[in-house]
RNA sequence: GGCAGCGUAGCUCAGCGGUAGAGCAGGGGAAUCAUAAUCCCUUGGUCGGGGGUUCAAAUCCCUCCGCUGCUACCA
């Protein structure tokens, strides 16, 4: 049996998460591993909320709670809604669990030992209105260069010039205002990352064939532009401690940068997993296997997150000199926009998770994400895309042929699977050519091509509409029975078949499918027989009862009341 | 400024060296089991502009225009 590790890019707590992350990481991750587990394989699917940093402090701040009690509070809040939308991870973890901060100290130590982190002063900004050092970006000021005032220390957003804090004129406090700021020292631990730039070149070369190009695109030009080395702490409250025995007591007080410790919680959420079952070391079976090979680890994230995958952690995992597992495949997204434009918490802009499933069902979301995926390029959510593609593919190519099959069964064949008849050439060239497309199918998802295996998906359902036309059971009903009797048997056992080759995408739509024949397994198992064998499966004389309407259809009015609240075409 | 991606039918996208494709929308027809759902046929593009390489370019190169994103201390 093959062993898959998933994981899917840390959603960062501050916040309800918008439809753009759900659709890069989250979801795409969990149709991934549902279909994995669907083929037979011993999957691992690991996601967690990445808590620490500047953020999360001002957030709290905001919300009037001490950090740690905001941020058990929103884990709670994005775990559930991550439920609802049925991702399937076998534990969704916390970057700040006591797990993350032991493995997260381990590797730093490691680290350390391998003589790969070094302790250098650093200028800080220190705000004494705050009594907090700053983020570069949370110093504002007037923009050396082309004047614009309200610069961020990092970057004028008005000339788009890097910054430093100290360019600034008349530089103050973003949180507060306040102009009593000082440039402080500040000692602070970097990773070597310069060392690895043929290591990680190699690395990356060795995925030609198997990483997306956008994937290799972003993490070569950190290459080739020079790998910087990189401070990974930060003079912060909130966050894993730097232990004494690293950098002689001079980094004291201080956490380690949230890109430090955030990808190490893949681990940490594993052996969170391990702790809360009862399931000992067995985490380690998946991050330090015995052979590398034993597993293949898969991770996916967008496009901003590549960087960090790329060049930061594998630095981490080839620098601890220990045999961590590094990823096998990444596959990086772009952008989710909302009618072409991006989608924005502070702008109320877009969709967020809790509202999207108070208007549609998971699987509806589900399944416009999976089908409109950002792979190629970024791509665009319109209200009017969404309505026609749930409407067209989900409730009339698939939904109704299921009504459509199981209520005529129930009409004029007394609600049973009818025995009668052989099937003939019609029933033997629709096998054929869905041993083709299943394969077709299949071989999509093995690439994690949701576009294209998703478009071939549907031709599966319509083949299953034409074949329905064609065997036309209503007609014959009148003069032949028995060749009635063979569409509708067919015609039945394509109900059962779409259900189970859709489950990893739509689980919720496929579950109540297949259950017009049987109560569903956890996993509806996957038709890895030929067609000719599969499509008589179902026992004459079973029992079929029809499922209520599986997709309502969105009306016309409703997406147009979804504008109005949510920002449409502006 | 630098870097990356994109610009193909009304819309969303695929194709990435060999005489333009899909889904939706539009038009016509068939059928009536079904959520007026399905099935068949069909209109529609000088592949952003210009130049070049090639027997042959949407596909490779150069250049221009437009859109989007990233630019390492937001994650």
């Amino acid at each position: 049996m093959t062993r898959i590790l998933i994981t899917s890019a840390l959603p960062y707590i501050n916040g309800v998460k918008h439809l753009g992350n759900l659709s890069g990481s989250m979801l795409p991750a969990d149709v991934y591993a549902r279909y994995r587990r669907a083929r037979g394989d011993e999957v691992m699917f690991v996601c967690a909320t990445d808590e620490h940093g500047t953020p999360a402090e001002l957030a709290a701040l905001e919300a009037g709670q001490d950090v740690e009690a905001y941020c058990t509070e929103q884990h709670e809040i994005q775990k559930s809604l991550g439920e609802r939308f049925g991702c399937s991870w076998a534990v969704f973890g916390r970057s700040s669990s006591p797990q993350n901060r032991e493995l997260t100290q381990h590797f730093a130590r490691a680290l350390w030992k391998q003589g790969l982190l070094e302790v250098r002063t650093t200028k800080q900004v220190y705000s004494h209105a705050e009594k907090r050092f700053l983020p570069d970006r949370y110093v504002i000021g007037t923009c050396p260069h082309c004047g614009y005032e309200r610069a961020r220390g990092d970057q004028c957003e008005n000339c788009t010039r890097v910054l430093d804090p100290t360019d600034l004129i008349d530089a103050r406090s973003a949180l507060s205002g306040s102009r009593e700021i000082e440039i402080r020292d500040s000692a602070h631990l970097f990773l070597k990352q310069s060392q690895f730039v043929g290591r990680l070149r190699e690395w990356i070369d060795g995925h030609e064939k198997d990483w997306p190009a956008l994937v290799k695109s972003i993490a070569r030009k950190w290459l080739d532009e020079g790998l910087n080395d990189r401070g990974i702490t930060r003079d912060l409250s909130w966050g894993v401690p730097v232990p004494d025995d690293i950098g002689d007591g001079q980094l004291a007080g201080k956490v380690f940068y949230v890109w430090f410790d955030a990808p190490i919680e893949y681990i940490g959420a594993t052996k969170e997993w391990a702790d809360a079952n009862g399931r000992g070391d067995e985490w380690l079976k998946w991050w330090r296997p015995e052979n590398p090979s034993d597993v293949t680890y898969v991770e996916f994230m967008a496009k901003d997150n590549v960087p960090f995958h790329t060049v930061g952690f594998p630095v981490t995992i080839m620098g601890s000199g220990e045999n961590w597992k590094l990823v096998d495949r990444i596959k990086g997204f772009n952008w989710l926009t909302y009618y072409g434009g991006k989608f924005s918490t502070s702008q109320k802009r877009g969709v967020f998770m809790d509202k999207a499933l108070e208007i549609q069902p998971a699987d509806a979301w589900r399944w416009y994400l999976t089908f409109n995926a950002p792979e190629g390029a970024d791509s665009s959510f319109t209200w009017e895309h969404f309505a026609g593609t749930v409407n067209k593919d989900l409730a009339d190519v698939f939904g109704n042929f299921v009504n459509r099959i199981t209520r005529f069964t129930a009409s004029r064949f007394e609600g049973k699977v009818p025995g009668e008849g052989e099937y003939g050439e019609d029933e033997k060239a629709l096998e054929a050519d869905l041993d083709s497309r299943i394969a077709k199918y299949a071989a999509y998802m093995n690439d994690i091509e949701y576009r294209k295996a998703l478009t071939e998906l549907r031709a599966i359902w319509v083949a299953g509409n034409e074949y329905l036309t064609k065997a036309a059971p209503w007609t014959h009903f009148k003069t032949d029975t028995t060749k009635a009797a063979v569409g509708v048997r067919m015609g039945l056992n394509l109900v059962r078949l779409f259900a189970c080759l859709s489950a990893p995408v739509i689980p919720t739509i496929a579950k109540a499918a297949y259950e017009a024949f049987a109560p569903a397994p956890e996993t509806l198992p996957w038709p890895d027989r030929p067609m000719a064998d599969y499509l008589d499966g179902l026992e004459a004389g079973a029992a079929v009862t029809p499922p209520a309407v599986l997709v309502a259809k969105i009306t016309d009015e409703f997406v147009e009341a979804w504008k109005a609240r949510f920002g449409g075409a502006e």
